[in-house]
DNA sequence: CATAAAAATTGACATACATCACTAATTTCA
DNA sequence: TGAAATTAGTGATGTATGTCAATTTTTATG
């Protein structure tokens, strides 16, 4: 990591989180690290971008986005500190991105590359078994989100979303809520307001 | 693992898919299995028990299912042969179960408890490699199944499975197809009219 | 094989949500 | 600060899909 202010603080509690690295296993890691600050607005990563890095987010808030034939987009995944975020598919099987990553705040990330990863990982029981938790970790929060799909309305699904993520919300726009929903913002904001 | 007649090949190549294990690391994963043949219609997994082991399935087709207050239900995965099944959430967090796992045809399958995994990952580096890349694999897939619900009509959704599994939806009833895409069996029946 | 049970089909009608068109409010940034 | 761009709100109307009810077809089982 080239010399930042960044505290890392945050970085090592969140990699902690299911099993401890030591100072030296830590400090490997870190070095591996790519900071990238990005301004509101700008694009993290394009359509069509092979993506050969995933995102931790230190400060600010990202959107991933699926854009259809028809112009109609939809968020994939918000993104605030201590997420990850990049296209996973593309990531893994290093291929060209379907989902472009735009900034919504001034922000600041911890760009880790897959060949990185994956020799940390072989390197370092403890972060395998971090990657290992973190994907079963999303896998089951992109499991409720689906499930929520199947048995709730577009009402419901944005209760449940004010009532999961009360501050998230605050920072994000109604049509952007909207794209997140699968839904209109003419519909949604029809829910609002009563 | 018991005694059995059971062929141990088709599982060896299915952990060795992503890296290879060796003769004596395959073992010591052998020794942890538990098999456990199932009847048609019999329950593998039922709401609220504590869910201590994932499943390979060797032969048959299972399905995991959550029952909404109203009755309702929904279909979380079909699981066939070299497919796992588990309630996810309930088996990473030593909870109780939300889905039911039911058998839909007799059944062999490989039982490993959440000790057992977590020690072998810990012991077998190449093991700990398969589940990171195996989570991986199954977000992505699971995102993409979210993303038809975003961006298709029911009509759609219903040509994409078919697409992309050929033969499995000619294993399982059209009530059952309607109960994983997310429509009613009358809707189903209209397409398939035309 | 016969009977019961489950699954599939079909029609009539209800409803949640989309679309389109317009106006109002808010934010952006020159 | 003020004009332009973006976002939000609202009504009228269309459409995909749900609901209910009845019938037919297929599958399961003694």
């Amino acid at each position: 990591m080239q010399g930042t202010e960044s505290n890392l603080n945050q970085f090592r509690n969140h990699l902690d989180q299911f099993s401890t690295l030591s100072d030296l296993q830590f400090k490997v890691v870190v070095d591996h690290i790519k900071i990238r600050k990005l301004k509101k607005h700008e694009v993290l990563l394009h359509e069509d971008q092979v993506v050969d890095h995933t995102f931790w987010i230190n400060k600010g808030l990202l959107i991933s986005t699926f854009t259809q034939d028809d112009g109609r987009e939809h968020i994939i995944q918000f993104a605030i500190e201590n997420c990850w975020i990049t296209d996973q598919q593309a990531y893994y099987n290093q291929e060209r991105s379907k989902f472009r990553i735009t900034c919504l705040e001034d922000a600041e990330v911890f760009a880790l590359s897959y060949e990185s990863r994956e020799t940390l990982c072989a390197e370092i029981g403890e972060l395998s078994h971090f990657f290992r938790r973190k994907a079963n970790d999303s896998f089951v929060k992109l499991q409720q989100r689906l499930l929520t799909y199947l048995t709730s309305d577009a009402q419901q699904r944005f209760e449940l979303l004010c009532e999961e993520y009360p501050t998230l919300i605050q920072r994000i726009s109604k049509k952007r809520l909207a794209a997140y929903l699968g839904v209109t913002r003419e519909t949604l904001s029809r829910f609002t307001r009563s």
